[in-house]
DNA sequence: AATCCATTCAACCGCTCTAGC
DNA sequence: TGCTAGAGCGGTTGAATGGAT
């Protein structure tokens, strides 16, 4: 038996909103001050479309903080770092664009930023330098899970460390900048919970992994970096408020929810392959010892360097 | 001027997650 | 505990557009 459909789509509309449907859908929405249910949004409003077509175009187009125009070189560059570090998980990266939708960054993404990091030599899904020895290193699962974390880790402080040194050599005016934008979470207290961790609490991660590792749709990254995604992000769980305005949870909330799951969750939980990425990521030397960054970084980082004022550098 | 091809982006589809019962 | 409906998310599609030939 297949799966029922959303709606029923007899009769309704499909393709291009027209210029008065968009008004109506405004319209009732800031006449009921929020749009509701979205399934019963239509009949209500007098749409023929369906609840999910109108929540696509409220979201996507018709809020009224949605920034319209090209994206910024700062923006892109922050699309990029956030990529590295959440993967596709587009409604995340989001979150840290204020005016920018999910879709817009995945089609930014998948026009034109895949594409110079394809040309600069980077894998676009890893960011990765491309060598000849990936393919080794796909024969091997729990080795492409270590360097993973080992390479998101030690990006992380690197970031980190370049903003911050940056800072130093030019002021940031007042407000601050996006360039800024790791040197920011990595003070906060999501950095500062992040260096926590590091530092030996390592309870509440181990059986967080346990939960996330069966929740992520992700796939491409292990369950703890579905973790630092979090932490990163800010929120362990997107969502929209009634304006369609995309909410995270704070990250108090995330670790107030962490700790409640880790008393009721079992460490046999842990699947090997989490557990020994744990393990790894925890022995990593992050607070102590990342000469190995300092000497080689180029090998790992996306160069901030080959970010020019107008255009992106090919070195190819 | 006509045609072809590449690119862009709005919109749809189908899957997953979650809250409520 | 299991089921269902609703909402959200990411992947994909296809119409529109612009540039090249």
């Amino acid at each position: 038996m297949g799966r029922s459909p959303c709606c029923d789509k007899r009769g309704l509309k499909k393709g291009p909103w027209t210029p008065e449907e968009d008004e109506i859908l405004v319209e009732y929405i800031n006449k009921n001050g929020g749009h509701g249910s979205w399934r019963s949004l239509p009949n209500l409003a007098g749409l023929l479309r369906c609840g999910k077509s109108c929540r696509l175009r409220w979201t996507n187009y018709l809020r009224p903080d949605i920034k319209r125009g090209p994206f910024t070189l700062e923006e892109e560059k922050l699309v990029i770092q956030l990529h590295g570090i959440l993967g596709n998980r587009w409604a995340a990266i989001a979150c840290q664009l204020p005016g920018r939708t999910d879709n817009e960054i995945k089609n930014l993404w998948n026009t034109h930023l895949k594409k110079h990091l394809i040309c600069m030599g980077l894998d676009p899904q890893t960011h990765e330098p491309v060598t000849s020895c990936s393919t080794t290193i796909k024969a091997s699962a729990s080795l492409t899970t270590r360097h993973i974390a080992q390479w998101e880790s030690a990006r992380l402080e690197a970031e980190a460390r370049l903003s911050r040194e940056s800072s130093l050599f030019n002021p940031v005016p007042v407000g601050g900048s996006d360039s800024d934008y790791f040197l920011r979470i990595w003070n906060s207290e999501v950095g500062e919970s992040f260096r926590k961790f590091n530092m030996g609490e390592k309870t509440l991660c181990q059986n967080s992994v346990s939960q996330s590792s069966s929740s992520t749709k992700c796939g491409s990254i292990s369950p703890f970096m579905t973790e630092i995604d979090t932490i990163l992000a800010g929120s362990s769980a997107t969502g929209r408020n009634q304006n369609g305005d995309i909410e995270c949870k704070s990250f108090k909330s995330y670790t107030d929810e962490m700790m409640a799951a880790n008393d009721s969750s079992s460490s046999d939980e842990l699947e090997d392959s989490s557990d020994n990425t744990i393990k790894l990521l925890f022995d990593f030397p992050i607070n102590n010892d990342m000469s190995f960054l300092e000497e080689d970084i180029d090998k790992y980082a996306m160069p901030p360097a080959m970010l020019t004022e107008n255009s992106f550098i090919c070195p190819l």
